[in-house]
RNA sequence: GGAGAGAUGACCGAGCGGUUUAAGGUGCACGCCUGGAAAGCGUGUGUACUCCAAAAGGGUACCGAGGGUUCGAAUCCCUCUCUCUCCGCCA
């Protein structure tokens, strides 16, 4: 959420900012709605003063045992007039926070301009700044080598649940939780996270919080009978750890790092990436959280997304780094780092973990504050999020990287001791 | 799922319709005292919004959440959430 005091101080820039991510946000009822709720507000509490005020003297009167009818009388009136006003004040806070709580986060300066993705901008490559080379036989894409393995098995993810779910068997399944902990391993090893692992079920308050909610609850699953949804990310109950909290500034940064399971209904994706796991209404994710001071944020971001692309480098995996330009940032960040795997299968890089910074913007939400040591102040905390990384389709990056001419499947160094020593996947028959 | 108890400021804990602008204690901060410390004494001690050009200083709201009764609610009524105890069920 943005600050309606930096709205009003600085509307201009608001709308310029605002006006970069590539439509218009017409923030005329924010100032309209502003100006009278403040106005509403003090005749209100004009009011509620004088009321408080004359039933201390009815009180004090009544102790002493005088007569109080006159003030009683007056005071008649106060009551549904003060009713009214409260009630107007309420509908108008409300009204306020539903137009703020649908703005979107301001770009950071830093931020790339342009309209979508193809105004991204690649800040490197890995290993070197080269695409990587073809090699010398036809490289499939994912399925068809997780199929002829054995540990793909698309058909069954339909049978027991539908379209886009996918069953792992035996040496994919093995792969899918080695991939886990290697990385859970190496954030909370070598890192310095603290490894969470939080519910699979939220609030409605925890989604307010990070911004899924109110705008994009399409985009979840729902339990029919419970007010609760299944997390599209570990970074809605992670980052709530800290709402309605107010830190010691000496505790911060604090560091999570969670493995859960994600799930999203992919609502305006139809038809895209129908074929393999890119696209699932369930995958697993390694999650990133930072919480930090206001001045930490930006460096923070740097460091968390080296974090992640140490899991690349580790698995042997090609990438590149974007900085996403300011009209295809997500509705929370107001800088963002994507990291794109490099696919053989399908000749292109896709994204595989997403790094953000949102500054204030969810802990505005969530009431996350910190406690500085000088003076006592109390600030809002800035919170950052990033894959670290998204397991099943680095599943599908070591499948697509490292498969054979014989439709064998080579399994990195970083990871055969979590495979029990397998250093090969062999195709079935 | 059933029965009961409870939710008050950083913490403990009183209050159960108007002398409470939330008693008292602990903790914390500052000051006095001390060679230094402890003890003792004194002062202060939340959050949000708002008024004022700003500061100083006011005002309003917040005693789990939301409604209601009342001139006035931490206190009475209703609904919900959560916690604890016992019973049942269960990985």
């Amino acid at each position: 959420m943005l600050d309606l005091k930096k709205i009003r101080d600085n509307p201009q820039w608001v709308e310029e900012r605002l006006a970069s991510r590539g439509r218009a946000y017409n923030l005329q009822k924010v100032y309209q709605l502003e100006a009278a709720k403040r106005a509403l507000q003090t005749e209100t509490e004009n009011l509620q003063a004088r009321r408080n005020a004359i039933s201390r003297q009815i009180g004090q009167l009544k102790g002493k045992g005088q007569d109080v009818s006159a003030l009683m009388a007056e005071m008649v009136q106060c009551g549904p007039q003060l009713q009214e006003l409260q009630q107007q004040l309420a509908t108008m806070e409300s009204e306020l926070l539903a137009v703020l709580a649908e703005l979107p986060n301001l770009p950071d300066e830093t931020v790339p301009l342009g309209r979508d993705e193809q105004d991204n901008l690649e800040i490197c490559r890995w290993p070197d700044e080269q695409q990587p080379a073809r090699k010398a036989f036809e490289e499939l894409p994912h399925w068809e080598i997780g199929q002829r393995l054995g540990i793909l098995d698309f058909d069954a993810g339909i049978l027991v649940a539908g379209a886009r779910f996918t069953v792992l068997r035996g040496a994919g399944a093995r792969l899918n939780r080695a991939l886990i902990q290697f990385m859970l391993d190496l954030h909370s090893g070598e890192h310095g996270y603290t490894e969470i692992m939080p519910p699979f079920l939220v609030n409605r308050e925890s989604l307010f919080g990070t911004g899924q909610l109110p705008k994009f609850e399409e985009e979840l699953f729902a339990a029919r009978d419970d007010a609760l949804f299944l997390i599209p990310t570990a970074e809605v109950p992670v980052t709530n750890l800290v709402r309605g909290e107010i830190i010691e500034e000496e505790r911060l940064p604090l560091k999570f790092v969670a493995w859960t399971s994600c799930f999203r209904r992919e609502a305006g994706a139809a038809g895209r990436d129908t074929r393999g796991l890119i696209r699932q209404h369930q995958f697993d994710k390694v999650e990133l959280v930072w919480i930090t001071r206001p001045e930490e944020s930006g460096a923070a971001l740097e460091q968390l997304t080296r974090d992640a692309e140490q899991v690349l480098q580790r698995l042997e995996l090609p990438y590149r780094r974007v900085a996403l330009c300011t009209g295809d940032l997500g509705f929370a960040s107001c800088k963002t780092y994507d990291l794109e795997v490099w696919l053989p299968g399908q000749g292109c890089y896709r994204e595989i973990s997403s790094c953000s910074n949102t500054g204030d913007f969810q802990a505005r939400r969530m009431q996350a504050r910190l406690r500085r040591k000088e003076g006592r102040k109390v600030e809002l905390l800035h919170t950052l999020n990033g894959s670290g990384i998204a397991v099943g389709r680095t599943l599908v990056a070591l499948l697509e990287n490292f498969q054979q001419a014989d439709g064998s499947v080579v399994i990195p160094d970083a990871l055969r001791p979590y495979m029990g020593g397998v250093e090969i996947l062999r195709p079935q028959e």
